[in-house]
DNA sequence: AATTATGTTTCACAATGCGAAATATATGGA
DNA sequence: TCCATATATTTCGCATTGTGAAACATAATT
């Protein structure tokens, strides 16, 4: 039993894949830094209070990564580590001035290309990609989206 | 000016990226694979007289990662490397026994998964996702089969 | 005070991924 | 034939990622 439709979205799920896949790789080295690099600086930036651990817990990397990666940050002065105050454990993390240019040269890309292509379509199209997307969300099982917009894998896992 | 289609749109989208997202990391480790590894054994059991260039030009990795991860898929007997015949120059690369079934204990989880899922659905549902997926592939750029996603960064000028 | 929980870092380790240089083989003239 | 150049792979040194286990430091609980 094999449906030649099912098969036809597969392959059309895996062009975005594909398309989407290794966006931050090529951003990041744009802007002079790894991927995971761009993605810990987005997310420091992202929030209040943040703390390696809530950025650890959020990409889903362990401490010891994230304290690695915060290091080179740090040492780029792209980012502060400060105690707080008022929990003596916890680290604050901080995008410096040097760090938030960086961010503004490094657009969301599938945003950026994305909206402009999108901008171009009727409307009834733009439609019928919006319901074809989300309901092929929905089939995947994805949650609802509550948190990071990230368009990463790893690798792979990537994939 | 921002539209909402739009919007709702690329959230989806970001609904796909993330059920998608770590796919094959999970996998690759249920087979006591790493990512990577899962990806080369992949590429060289899916073609004929594959090469480690061939594996690098598909994967865009350098020629010097393919080789140590074929170091490390030949240690573990789940590939083989022969010296071609024709051209001394290249190394055929061949999946062994071992190899093979290690790719059938790693199913494609996407594939499974999204299969059930769609034959679920009524037709007039299915073809609405597969229109809204194959054009939404096309908007992002996405080639036919393998050409080079577009979703590209240009070069970011720094002093 | 003593215990337990929480947050971060350090350490040793395996693996990625790269560019540059080294090596080996093919191929196309002069 | 001989030689230059192109192609295919490997070796080497390097920075980085990512992990788990253990070490620390600081809360919070009892």
């Amino acid at each position: 039993m094999e449906s030649e439709i099912a098969n036809a979205t597969l392959r059309a799920l895996r062009r975005v894949l594909r398309a989407t896949d290794g966006g931050t790789r090529r951003l990041a080295v744009a802007t002079g830094l790894t991927p995971s690099q761009l993605l810990v600086l987005r997310e420091i930036d992202a929030g209040e209070d943040v703390t390696p651990g809530v950025v650890a817990q959020r990409l889903k990397f362990s401490h010891a990564t994230i304290t690695a990666i915060v290091d080179r940050l740090v040492a780029l002065d792209l980012v502060t580590r400060t105690r707080s105050a008022q929990d003596k454990r916890k680290v604050l993390l901080e995008v410096t001035g040097a760090g938030r240019r960086r961010l503004v040269d490094a657009p969301d890309m599938l945003q950026v290309e994305f909206e402009a292509a999108f901008a171009m379509l009727p409307g009834w199209e733009q439609a019928m990609i919006l319901a074809g997307t989300e309901r092929l969300a929905d089939l995947l099982g994805a949650g609802d989206d509550d948190a990071a917009p990230l368009l990463d894998a790893g690798a792979i896992d990537r994939d």
